[in-house]
DNA sequence: CAAAGAGCTGAGCTATTGCTCATAATAGAG
DNA sequence: CTCTATTATGAGCAATAGCTCAGCTCTTTG
C-alpha cells in the first residue's frame, strides 16, 4: 500500500458532463462506503464498485486515496459552519439565545452524515496541506467567535481567547459525541444543557471563586 | 490482512519470568510504536523489531494484533482515573475546588503518553467486548459524578444525569485536545478556564434563561 | 462522417501485511 | 546430566491492498 506519491490534485481535469458525473459519483460512494467501512477497510475497489464505476476511472480524478477522503473532508468545510456572527443578537439579555443559536447551528452542520464525519476526522491519515486548512478554518472560527463574544454586553469572562478556543471545541465535540453516542440524550435536553453550560460559563458570576 | 480470529486472550500463558519479560517488552514496544506510527502502520513486524523479539514470539502470547492494543487500553483503563469521590469536600463554598481537583486529575491521567492514548480511542478497531469495557467504565464515572453532584450542596444543577454525562465528556475531551494540541494552551490557564465554565454550569444561575 | 481527443475499463502487477509452523534454544525437575 | 515442557526463532505463505496501463468506447468538432 504505497502512497509515496502525496498529490491531492485530479491528474485529469473533468471536461465533459459525462465526467463531472462520474467524478461525483465516486465522491458519493465514497461517503457511503468511508461511513459504513471505515477509512482503512474502505478501499478504493469497494468505492468504485459502489459508484458502478471502474477502478480505473476513479483513480482517473484521485491520485490516490487519501485525495478522496481529502475532498470530502474539504467540501464538508466549503460548506460552511456557525451562523455568521453578523445575524446575531448583541443587545443586553440575549447571551443565552444567541448561544443557544450557535449551539443548534453546530447541531445541523453534523447531523448530515455523523458517521462519515467521525471517520474524517479521526480515522483519515490527513496530509500537512489538509491539516493546515482545517487548522486555519478552526483559528478562523475561534477569531469568529472571540469578537463576538467582545462585542456583547452579558461576557463577562475575562480571558477572551480561551473562553472562544474552549466553547468552539466544546461545542463541536460535544456535538460529534450525541451523533456517535449509540444511546444517545435526547436533542433537545443535549441542547439545552450544553447552551447553559456555555451561557454560564461566559457570564461569569460574583460568586467567590 | 485477515482477523477473523477475534480472540483477544493470549494463546499461551507465560509460566516462566523470561516469558513474562518477553510479553512485557513487546507491550513496552507496541506502546512506542503505535504512538510513533498510528495503528494501521504500527505493524506487528515492526514491533517485534522494536521488541527484539522474533515475530514468532509476538504471536505466542497475543492472538492478533488487535489484542496488543486491546491489552495496552485494558491497562490504562485499570490504572484507574479520577479521584475518589470520597476524598473530596461536600461542604459549602467548596465547589469551585472540588471541580479544580477533577480537572487536574484528568491532566495527571493523561499527560503519560497522550498520543498513544489518542491512537487507542480514536484509531483503535476496537471490538465489542472492549467496547463494553469501556462503555462499563465511563457510566461508572458518570454515575459516581452524578452522585458527587447530588451531595454537594453548591450544585443547583436540575438536570443531574445530564450534567453528569456533559461535564465527564466535556473534561476528557478537552484534556485530550490540550495534550494533542501542537499549540496547546498554557496548563494553568487552561485547568483555569474548563473548571470555570464547569463549575459556573453546576452552579446555576438567577438570571432569566 | 471522420478524426481526435476525452473518458472508461478491468486484468493483473507490486508491495505489504498479518500471521503460521517447523525447528532450535533454553530452563527447570528429578 | 538428562529429559521434557516452555520459550524463541524467522523464512515464508496467503490474503489483500493500492494502483497502472494498454486498449477500448463515447463525444465533440470541423
Amino acid at each position: 500500500m504505497p502512497s509515496a506519491d502525496r498529490r491531492l490534485q485530479p491528474r485529469r481535469e473533468p471536461r465533459q458532463v459525462r465526467a463531472e458525473l462520474t467524478r461525483e459519483r465516486i465522491l458519493a460512494a465514497a461517503a457511503h462506503v468511508f461511513s459504513e467501512y471505515g477509512y482503512a477497510a474502505g478501499t478504493t475497489n469497494r468505492i468504485a464498485e459502489r459508484a458502478r464505476v471502474s477502478i480505473g476511472s476513479l483513480y482517473q480524478y484521485f491520485p490516490n486515496k487519501d485525495a478522496i477522503l481529502a475532498a470530502l473532508l474539504v467540501r464538508h468545510i466549503d460548506r460552511g459552519t456557525w451562523t455568521r456572527a453578523d445575524e446575531l443578537d448583541l443587545s443586553p439579555g440575549t447571551l443565552a439565545a444567541t448561544v443557544r443559536a450557535l449551539v443548534r447551528d453546530a447541531i445541523d452542520n453534523h447531523s448530515e452524515d455523523p458517521q462519515l464525519l467521525r471517520i474524517m476526522i479521526e480515522e483519515a491519515p490527513l496530509s500537512q496541506e489538509l491539516l493546515d486548512t482545517i487548522d486555519r478554518h478552526g483559528r478562523q472560527r475561534v477569531a469568529q467567535i472571540r469578537d463576538l463574544l467582545a462585542l456583547h454586553p452579558d461576557v463577562r469572562v475575562t480571558d477572551l481567547d480561551t473562553a472562544a478556543e474552549l466553547i468552539v471545541f466544546t461545542v463541536e465535540i460535544n456535538t460529534h459525541k450525541l451523533m456517535a453516542d449509540p444511546r444517545p440524550i435526547p436533542v433537545e435536553r443535549f441542547e439545552r444543557e450544553l447552551a447553559n453550560m456555555v451561557t454560564r460559563y461566559l457570564r461569569g458570576d460574583r460568586h467567590a471563586e
